[in-house]
RNA sequence: GGGCGGUUAGCUCAAUCGGCUAGAGCGCCUGCCUUACACGCAGGAGGUUGGGGGUUCGAGUCCCUCACCGCCCA
């Protein structure tokens, strides 16, 4: 009936196939199902530079599963998928390429002109992530593809930031940020990379302003001390104890600053005495604040020196740091440099040094829009798995910081700010004219505030954006609030919560109920895959070597529970071989069974279809449950041991003479159980799902398909194979100790048992998978080998001369199992155990002695003891 | 400095409420191209669960402690 199949299942034929046809085909369109209730996932939307890495694939599959599974659950789902216009990185990306192109800076183009050529390249190239993502296999409703810059997306954040503006929670202040000179913006905290760097430890001496004495600090960045406003000790520190409170004479440019002690300082770095420069460092700034110390400013946004550097006014920080430190040895100054290994935080877009730089920014106060986030998971609306990161999510919003929400970039959300001459503003949804009444002063307005928001700015409202808030849409009515977020950890404050908070404080319900966290994978080695380390898995490749199912499968597979994954490019054989296993059942199954004899399941039938179907139940049950709880490994692992130990390793090889024999039956079974088995592969490896449920006659997609429901066990049937199972080891055992290959059959095999089943119905049970002619009663005639299958024993005829090692071995086997009984006697008889362990337990180890004991026994018997 | 996670077979990881002789994949060894699959089949070897202490009839699992590794926050 099946047409020619080839012998390993071809992926890229399959991958090619239907990618396209379930996007024609709508099959992943939300809304299909207006009556069922929806169940909705948002894809957290990659940045539109980007290119999918493994973590993008991870997190991919982890969503595709559970909605693959929902949608055969019957749910009506919706799976939004997006990208987001990443502010700093395309602008960067841009950037580079007019100047390598073009030699053009954008300020030479104008803010219009470089717009146009901004999304002239996110036209082009914008869409590849999600392009990877389809070659995946993600489920995602295409249709519903968004982007952060979308006209609508775009309103629902002036809309928002006009909310947040009239409530008062949105003020202009300067404060310290990090400084990309290159780019001249803040920029996040989550876009710094960091660089081990060799660099120096500069020694500088400063005198005490009296002329007595003076202070030894050290520092990385020398240039900085023209911005010094103290210098700052441990309080118990001895050495300098005695001096808190005298003044320094700041050289170079002769300022008086004070010594002055804090708990901060680490006594046992460099001399023990820092610098203490608010207006450069963090760290700094706190002491500042502290010490209530001034707050001198260095830099231009450029990366120059201003007017409170004095002489060096003008010149490069680079430039300037040599000058510092040459002027400071000629004074006599520099006690010492000595090499120092440091991290530098750069610009990960421009790779240049970040300066701490203070500057006029907007921000939002976060205080009270973190209170309902902190309730949602305080009252159960909101959850984490795995669930340590609850901790994660509410200590970063028991102790919020107000968020730096502009940028000083042109892609992106122009601030909808407008000012007067004298710069009064003025928020607006809609656009204000230039010159046009100003809505609080009435005076002629000037111009609209030049900078941006900060990207997670319109990435908080995304839940909702999407859905096409801050219009009252169907799409918003029925898929908000949604169902289930997955994402990296690194993102839990900067995206989780404020999406969290944005969904109380716009639409008064959390955006989802459950958090999922997925695991950051991590190279063979352990180390965080990262482009410049140069260790990255690419999961493009591995599709086009393995195929998509494989590298899903492998992916689920390794997913773990709170550990994060140390993945090789091998671990892919795993899925590959699997899905090549799943093939090839199938191919038996469809090259071997005549008609497609549909029906059939559900009666007695024969005891290993009972079976078989047993375990397939099982297999349902454990699958489903293991999905609800979101432990991918436990699902997959599932799936594998069902697939590949019960219906290939033995029900497959059982049926083979019953097929050859045209039963019926068996011939039901086998179809109805592979049916099962696309069912349960689907949300794994769909694309051979869809391969299998054609060749099976299936006509609506195997994305469509109904999940199987849970039916129930039959203990019966799982016990008696159970016994069957240990004879046909037993068998196996003595063939393969005694070196009978596999292709030759035994004669005669004997069992010595009380259950004359074996004999009977269960026989042919045997003998077909033990390699055995027939199976007799009892004991075979020395010399022969034998194996307990407790309570059972088989035995083998054998040739005289291999049985002395048979003997060696059955030695043994006496040996641990009497040290083995000695071990459970103990246990019965101490009155403690018996007492006091739970009564099924102590039952348990009864049977288990009784077990052995008649192990022994028979062990005894075989070696003629 | 604070927090979180980890340490189980050569490697990568499992092990539900504390309870069957601690499992699997890879690798290794033995035998097989047995009519779905060598991306395969059958079998095997391999463990003082990081160290120490405690609770318990019973600890990989709970408590204390030490060591080492990783991540996050300041």
């Amino acid at each position: 009936m099946a047409p020619e199949l080839p012998k390993t299942y071809d992926a890229k034929r399959a991958e090619a196939r239907w990618t396209g046809q379930w996007e024609k085909d709508g099959v992943f369109t939300a809304g299909r199902r207006p009556h069922a209730e929806p169940y909705t996932v948002m894809l957290p939307p990659p940045n539109v530079t980007s290119v999918l890495h493994m973590g993008h694939a991870l997190n991919a599959v982890v969503q595709d599963v559970i909605v693959r599974w929902k949608r055969m659950q019957g749910r009506d789902v919706l799976w939004l998928p997006g990208t987001d216009h990443a502010g700093i990185a395309t602008q960067a990306v841009v950037e580079r390429k007019l100047w390598e192109e073009r030699k053009v800076r954008r300020k030479d183009l104008g803010r219009e002109a470089f717009l146009k050529e901004v999304w002239a390249w996110k036209d082009q190239y914008g869409a590849a992530i999600l392009r990877q993502l389809r070659e995946l296999g993600s489920s995602c409703d295409w249709s519903r593809t968004a982007f952060t810059m979308d006209e609508n997306l775009s309103r629902a954040v002036r809309v928002a930031f006009v909310h947040l503006w009239e409530k008062g929670l949105v003020y202009r202040g300067a404060r310290l940020v990090n400084w990309d000179c290159v780019l001249q913006s803040a920029v996040g905290d989550d876009e710094l990379d960091e660089a081990e760097v060799d660099g120096h430890l500069w020694h500088i001496r400063y005198p005490f302003a009296d002329g007595k004495g003076h202070v030894t600090v050290a520092t990385t960045r020398p240039e900085t001390m023209l911005g010094d406003t103290a210098v700052a000790v441990h309080p118990a520190d001895d050495r300098y104890k005695a001096h808190v409170g005298r003044f320094l004479d700041l050289p170079l440019i002769r300022r008086k600053i004070p010594l002055i002690a804090d708990d901060t300082v680490e006594s046992a770095f460099g001399s023990g005495a820092v610098k203490v420069t608010p207006g450069h460092d963090f760290a700094d700034y706190d002491r500042g604040q502290r010490h209530k110390l001034p707050i001198v400013s260095i830099l231009n946004p450029d990366g120059t020196l201003n007017a409170n550097a004095g002489p060096y006014a003008g010149l490069d920080r680079a430039v300037a740091r040599k000058k510092v430190v040459e002027d400071l040895e000629k004074a006599g100054l520099l006690e010492k440099v000595v090499p120092h290994r440091f991290t530098l935080p750069l610009s990960d877009r421009s790779k240049s040094p970040i300066e701490p730089l203070v500057s006029e920014q907007w921000f939002v106060r976060m205080e009270p829009l973190a209170g309902p986030a902190i309730r949602a998971v305080n009252e159960g609306k909101l959850r984490f798995v795995p669930e340590r990161w609850t901790k994660v999510y509410l200590d970063w919003l028991t102790n919020v910081r107000d968020w730096c929400i502009s940028r000083q970039l042109w892609w992106g959300h122009q601030i909808p700010v407008w000012y007067d001459a004298d710069g009064v503003p003025a928020a607006s949804v809609d656009d204000l004219k230039i010159g046009a009444k100003h809505p609080v002063s009435g005076k002629p307005i000037v111009r609209q505030d030049e900078d941006v928001l900060d990207t997670w700015a319109s990435s908080w409202l995304w839940p909702f954006s999407t859905l096409g808030w801050p219009a009252k849409t169907e799409d918003l009515a029925r898929y908000y609030p949604g169902d289930l977020l997955c994402t990296a950890r690194e993102i839990i404050y900067l995206w989780v919560a404020r999406m969290v908070m944005a969904g109380y404080e716009f639409l008064g319900k959390p955006p989802f109920h459950t958090v999922y966290i997925n695991a950051t994978v991590l190279d063979a080695i352990g180390r965080r895959m990262s482009k410049s380390l140069g260790n990255g898995i690419d999961p493009r490749d591995m599709i086009r070597q393995y195929g998509a199912d494989a590298v899903r499968f492998t992916l689920c597979l390794v997913a773990t529970e709170g550990q994060d994954i140390k993945l090789a490019e091998t671990k892919f054989e795993l899925g590959r071989n699997f899905m090549n296993k799943v093939w090839n059942a199938a191919r038996f199954v469809l090259t071997s069974v005549e008609a497609p004899a549909r029906g059939g399941g559900g009666g007695a039938g024969a005891l290993e279809d009972r079976w078989i179907r047993s375990r397939r139940n099982a297999a349902v049950d454990a699958i489903t449950q293991a999905l609800g709880s979101y432990r991918y490994h436990e699902a997959a692992t599932a799936l594998y041991e069902f697939v590949w130990d019960d219906f290939c390793d033995w029900y497959v090889e059982w049926s083979k003479p019953r097929l050859k024999a045209n039963d019926p039956a068996c011939a039901a079974t086998l179809l109805e159980i592979l049916g099962s088995i696309v069912r349960l592969l689907q949300p794994f490896a769909p694309y051979l799902a869809e391969e299998l449920r054609v060749a099976l006659g299936e006509k609506e997609f195997a994305a469509l398909l109904a999940w199987p429901a849970s039916l129930p066990r039959d203990p019966d049937a799982e016990a008696q194979v159970g016994e069957i199972q240990k004879v046909v080891r037993g068998f196996r055992l003595v063939r393969s100790e005694n070196r009978i290959p596999p292709n030759s059959r035994i004669a005669e095999g004997f069992l010595d048992t009380a259950d004359g089943r074996f004999f009977g119905e269960w026989k042919f049970l045997v003998t077909s998978l033990a390699g055995i002619g027939e199976l007799r009663p009892g004991r075979a005639p020395p010399p022969c080998g034998t194996k307990v299958a407790s309570p059972h024993t088989v035995s083998v005829p054998l040739a005289a001369d291999v049985v002395e090692a048979e003997r060696a071995r059955a030695r043994a086997e006496l040996a641990k199992a009497e040290e083995f009984i000695e071990s459970i006697r103990g246990k019965l008889a101490d009155e403690r155990f018996t007492s006091r362990a739970k009564p099924e337990v102590v039952e348990r180890e009864r049977k288990r002695l009784a077990e052995a004991e008649e192990q022994v026994r028979k062990l005894r018997k075989a070696l003629g003891q």
